[in-house]
DNA sequence: AAACAGACCAACCGCAACTAT
DNA sequence: GATAGTTGCGGTTGGTCTGTT
């Protein structure tokens, strides 16, 4: 179901009635308008009071308006809109209805899985630019894209999953990773210290979080590649809960396995599931049904997914200069070689792995320059709309880059897959 | 049926950058 | 260079709808 604003109506094909209706009352409303208009002016040149402008919803005659205005105009001037047309709506709201709701060429209804995925990309890029990321998003608006994000990452949030999709994190962790060195720390303070100092903000990533990614996505890898466990949970009352366990069951395990969760994961009362019970199912998957529109099932893209990643996974071992070694023994995690500095005898079982943890986060170290590739992302918060796509990956590279490495489509809702929370990117919402 | 919680979305607000004078 | 006006962006809020209890 799909509610329409005004606006939206107006551009949109009705029934004649409706039509005639609106049509009816845009020239009621124009009358109207021009009658204040007059008055207003009259009102402006006698006591030059400014006058008290409309708030809240637009109505349909003041849409028509604002649309004749623009057909006249153009855009632009926008504090001339209420001068020229008797409007009464700033220049920033008349604005501001037009980019979101007039213009032509909006794309209206649910976001697909290609551009679902491509927001996640691009966030993972960008942080909370949704301008630019709207000019990514031929038709969607900055508003819509924020929206959409903002109520996604709610909902994965309450539901204990992480932001973004396991392959978006592992490009990420990529393409981060040929910032870094690793000869200049030894320590995970040190790292913490010089993120900071380095001036990451909770808008992206730190290298350190990236590094914490890697760790639980080199698990993760290992997981996706092994045959679905055998569930045996309690008869959930979710008919597709099945796939979530799986996911659940892989969070659980991340978790345990990483430092990289919050304290303050937000676990909902009586676990995931029950913290997704009252999910309103996303709009993109409305047409799935039941529950598993939000969790579809995952199997069908596992085995594709493990190798990607895990082809992935060895580039970026390569990029920063690690050897993933035969897996430990029901360890889970590989465990790695420092090259540099003479490397390490392997070690193998669980108790290795924390101290495999550590090397790993040695080795992500941020370069002094990091801040320099990552300022593209503007951390004195300030926009930078006039030097858009100036230093920034491109998108669409990566998009690519993910598609060649054949990254599966986001159509699967279940990104839980690695269990860990990017909380140093959930800041906004938390 | 009513109450409630959550999702969705439009719109507003404050700030910063840009432009014109 | 200073100032005012304009524009754009990101965060936030509030209303409406929907599903659940």
């Amino acid at each position: 179901m799909e509610r329409r604003s005004p606006g939206a109506a107006l551009l949109a094909s009705s029934s004649p009635e409706e039509e005639e209706e609106k049509s009816a009352a845009a020239e009621e409303g124009r009358h109207a308008a021009m009658a204040a208009a007059e008055q207003q002016q009259e009102e402006e040149d006698e006591a030059a009071v400014p006058v008290a402008l409309k708030k809240g919803p637009w109505t349909t005659s003041e849409d028509a308006m604002l649309v004749d205005h623009v057909r006249r105009h153009g855009e632009g001037n926008w504090n001339a809109v209420q001068r020229l047309t008797g409007l009464l709506r700033c220049g920033k709201s008349c604005r501001l209805r037009w980019t979101n709701h007039l213009r032509p060429n909006l794309k209206k209804g649910s976001f697909s899985p290609d551009e679902e995925l491509l927001i996640a990309q691009l966030h993972a890029q960008l942080g909370n630019k949704w301008a630019r990321m709207a000019a990514h998003l031929p038709g969607r608006t900055d508003n819509e894209i924020k929206n959409y994000w903002n109520t996604m990452t709610k909902r994965r949030q309450r539901a204990g999953l992480p932001v973004y999709p396991p392959e978006v994190q592992l490009q990420l962790a990529l393409s981060n990773s040929k910032r870094c060195r690793f000869d200049e720390f030894s320590n995970v303070q040190a790292l913490d210290a010089a993120a900071s100092a380095a001036g990451y903000t909770s808008s992206r990533p730190a290298p350190l979080d990236l590094a914490r990614q890697l760790a639980a996505t080199s698990q993760m890898v290992q997981f996706l590649s092994s045959p679905p466990p055998a569930f045996s949970a309690p008869a959930s009352p979710w008919p597709a809960a099945r796939p979530f366990a799986r996911n659940a069951q892989f969070f659980q395990f991340a978790a345990h396995h990483s430092s990289a969760v919050s304290p303050s994961t937000p676990d909902a009362p009586g676990g995931p599931v029950a913290g997704l019970r009252r999910c309103r199912r996303p709009r993109a998957a409305a047409a799935g049904g039941g529950a598993a529109a939000l969790l579809p099932d995952h199997h069908q893209h596992q085995n594709l997914n493990a190798e990607s990643l895990e082809k992935m996974l060895q580039e970026l071992h390569d990029a920063i200069k690690v050897d993933p070694s035969p897996a430990a023994s029901g360890g889970g995690g590989g465990v790695l070689e420092r090259r540099h500095g003479g490397g390490g005898e392997n070690k193998s079982g669980g108790q290795h792995r924390d101290d495999d943890m550590d090397t790993l986060f040695d080795m992500m170290i941020p370069t002094l320059n990091a801040p320099a590739a990552a300022a593209t992302t503007n951390h004195s918060g300030s926009t930078s709309q006039h030097s858009n796509d100036d230093q920034e990956p491109s998108a669409v590279d990566l998009a690519v880059d993910l598609q060649a490495t054949g990254g599966a489509s986001s159509s699967a809702q279940d990104w839980g897959l690695d269990g860990v929370c990017q909380w140093s990117n959930m800041s906004r919402i938390c």
